[in-house]
DNA sequence: TGTACATCAGTGAACGCGCGTTCACTGATGTAC
DNA sequence: TGTACATCAGTGAACGCGCGTTCACTGATGTAC
């Protein structure tokens, strides 16, 4: 039964979003081709369609899940004045460092969510995340700098904290049994980040 | 042909040295119960004379690992000479940030190798990890103490600091094939955390 | 201390399951005229 | 615009492989006497 081009379309589509979620949830390994298939409303046969493989959609979901990311923080890079910049950019810490985030079981952060997996995925993955990677760290220096700043002078500053925040996520995310600790790592980070 | 009770406990310690080096390598689940086994000189029918499942020496290595990462920390809390003590911490930290570190195919340090994988493990690994952590940052806490401080008062410093590493360590394991930005995380971090 | 038997760690074939991938088929869409 | 046929996305059964786990067997060690 064919179906419109449009149609063809917002399936590939639904299927990589489906798919990069599930992935940040369960690890490229813990989810089948025929689990986010069905989660995207489809069966399994019809992947091969789209994609030459399961390992070239994983490529695929990575860039997606980058592109996110970096989309974050350029929307605040993007606010022209240098107070509400800085707010919107405390903001993202803070949230990004509450336990309301460590506990969404998909890891909200893209380059928390597949850095581990990254030693073991193809060339094209592991591009798109060290591409990603480098687009995130240039828009987070530019949130970080203040009016008339030059960006570059920051972006030292942005490896410091978001390695920072990347860490201190990992940390409480894989030490959430221990709930006292898992808390403590978050606040102390919270508290050293915080941008009076 | 039945072994002495030395040699059983010895193939044991064995098996599960030689799964914990691959597990921090290629995750738990790239290595097979087979691939372990043969590298540690036995076949694979014998594994489950040793341990109920793969899950449960999963767990084991979890907690020999944690345990021999806390106990490198451990050995420049013991020093006693204030000065020589933070020399030490340096030198760890420095080493813990180098390409030579990021390179090695075995993740170093427990924290960065398991941390991804703890929300899809056993509640027994789980835990083993969640204290492993609490012990190590209490260790890394009085390794950072000066003479006659208190180690309480150093433990947020302590969070502080392991958060930072872990995150660039991670990064920078995570985006090795872009090795501009990748050193870059490295070296800023060197830098920001050198303890003059 | 010596003997006879029970024990049990190691072996490797086999089982069963899940997964990535293939394939023949369907039928509505797209296209040539 | 209407018709006839080709295309191709979707379907679900089937294939082949790898993996965790089981099992019958072996034979040296451990133990009871």
């Amino acid at each position: 039964m064919r179906i419109t081009r449009q149609q063809t379309a917002d399936n590939r589509n639904k299927v990589v979003e489906t798919a990069e979620k599930m992935f940040r949830e369960k690890g490229f390994a813990g989810v089948a081709v025929a689990d986010f298939m069905r989660a995207a409303g489809l069966t399994h046969g019809g992947f091969y369609n789209h994609f030459d493989s399961k390992a070239e959609l994983e490529a695929e979901a990575v860039r997606l899940a980058c592109a996110n990311s970096t989309a974050r923080v350029a929307k605040i890079a993007a606010i022209e004045s240098a107070d509400t910049r800085a707010q919107a950019m405390d903001r993202f810490i803070q949230g990004y460092l509450s336990p309301e985030i460590r506990d969404e079981k998909s890891a909200r952060c893209s380059m928390v969510a597949y850095g581990a997996d990254m030693p073991r995925q193809s060339d094209d993955a592991r591009t798109a995340y060290a591409e990603g990677l480098e687009a995130y760290i240039e828009r987070f220096a530019q949130a970080l700098t203040p009016q008339g700043g030059d960006p570059a002078d920051h972006r030292a500053e942005a490896i410091r904290t978001f390695s920072s925040m990347v860490g201190a996520l990992y940390l409480a995310r894989g030490s959430r049994d221990n709930e006292a600790l898992s808390d403590e790592i978050l606040a102390v980070m919270r508290e050293a980040l915080s941008r009076p």
